[in-house]
DNA sequence: ATAATAAATGACACAGTGTCACTTGTCAAT
DNA sequence: ATTGACAAGTGACACTGTGTCATTTATTAT
């Protein structure tokens, strides 16, 4: 976590540092990016960076969980929209990501996080689901999710739905960044991979 | 990939240098090991290692393919003996990864590896059934999948339902070893996942 | 024996990190 | 208004690690 300096920070000096540190992070992948030019754009000593930092990827994981934070806001309610249909959701989710995906440094932050994933990385992505990992907030989505549908017996087994769902999402992510699909593909084959999901890969009996 | 030089180094000593990298990979995460580890351990000069290899990740990655080629081959005759049920196959293959994985580097270096994944790596990991990456292997692997008890119409869609496993299996094994989970706990929880992949998430009507 | 080609070496220039002694700013108490 | 105490800001610096290159050493062909 950042330390309490940057907290003290008045909000228009935090917001600046962070637009510079999410351009650097936008320009390199994780590894790649540096502190320097973080600090060269946002006019500050490289000493006062590590007064609210305690180094790169502090910086850069506080941005992506505030990133997070907010996707997470909006699959709730596009969750209430589909009626706790998860995989219904997901896909709606998926085509916002894809579609309605404003800001170029935005985007290009997403895209090196995920063509550059470390588990940290993939933990805060999957935290869509989780709110802010607190039980308390998980239990609330899990409410919004509509359980008669799905096939588990006892309810705390959603838990496996949603790690199902969230990890053939990300993938579908990774591999709409990294290869050279338009968005119109990528979301028909997400659409596919969601319907064998719902009705299971192996044929009924 | 390595330069010719080092595919022309006698087998004694590229094999010496393999166990050097393996070392030092196995110690950190890639972003964290260091050349000079490598070369201190494998007894060469620092110049020599660039004689052999473009740069840290071209050792890191030849070296996970390689282990990859190794896994690939266990998996085509795991899924023969599970007369080509795939999702029965990849339990198996899970549980032998997990109990009995033997060298202790090799684990290490595995844990590093899935800690600490950048698309590249994942890549490679689901490259278990892709085999060289040549479409020709590819074409191979699928024939040995029986096709008959998958909810598929078109043939061709056998790639999605790889896919859908792959990642499954891939996040099951992150979770793992990052996790606190003992391996019948990992075990029993990924038979669960397997099975709700096979009868789907959803209820059948 | 000699030339030519390949391999090996380690000193070095360069880039980036994190630290620290010091300076500057803020604000409450007098 | 002045002082003192504490918080914030600074940039030079030591350190670590990378990739290069001129030079030396080994190998092979003629």
């Amino acid at each position: 976590m950042p330390k309490q300096t940057f907290f003290n920070l008045p909000e228009s000096k935090r917001h600046h540092l962070l637009e510079a540190a999410e351009k650097e992070f936008a320009r390199a992948p994780l590894s790649e990016a540096s502190i320097a030019n973080i600090v060269k754009e946002a006019c500050i000593a490289r000493g006062s960076f590590y007064q609210y930092f305690e180094d790169k990827e502090d910086a850069y994981f506080f941005l992506l969980n505030q990133q997070m934070k907010e996707l997470n806001m909006r699959f709730i309610s596009i969750l209430k929209e589909n009626n706790g249909d998860i995989i219904d959701a997901m896909i709606e989710m998926y085509h916002e990501f894809l579609i309605v995906l404003p800001d170029e440094n935005e985007h290009d932050f997403f895209k090196n996080a995920l063509l550059n994933v470390t588990h940290k990385m993939e933990n805060s992505f999957t935290s869509i689901f989780e709110g802010n990992h607190s039980s308390e907030h998980m239990k609330e989505v899990t409410k919004l999710i509509n359980v008669d549908c799905l096939n588990i017996s006892d309810e705390k087994d959603i838990i496996y739905i949603i790690k199902i769902v969230a990890a053939v999402a990300f993938r579908n992510f990774v591999e709409k960044y990294s290869g050279a699909l338009s968005d119109e593909e990528a979301i028909n084959i997400f659409k596919m991979e969601m319907n064998l999901l719902k009705n299971g890969l192996y044929k009924k009996k």
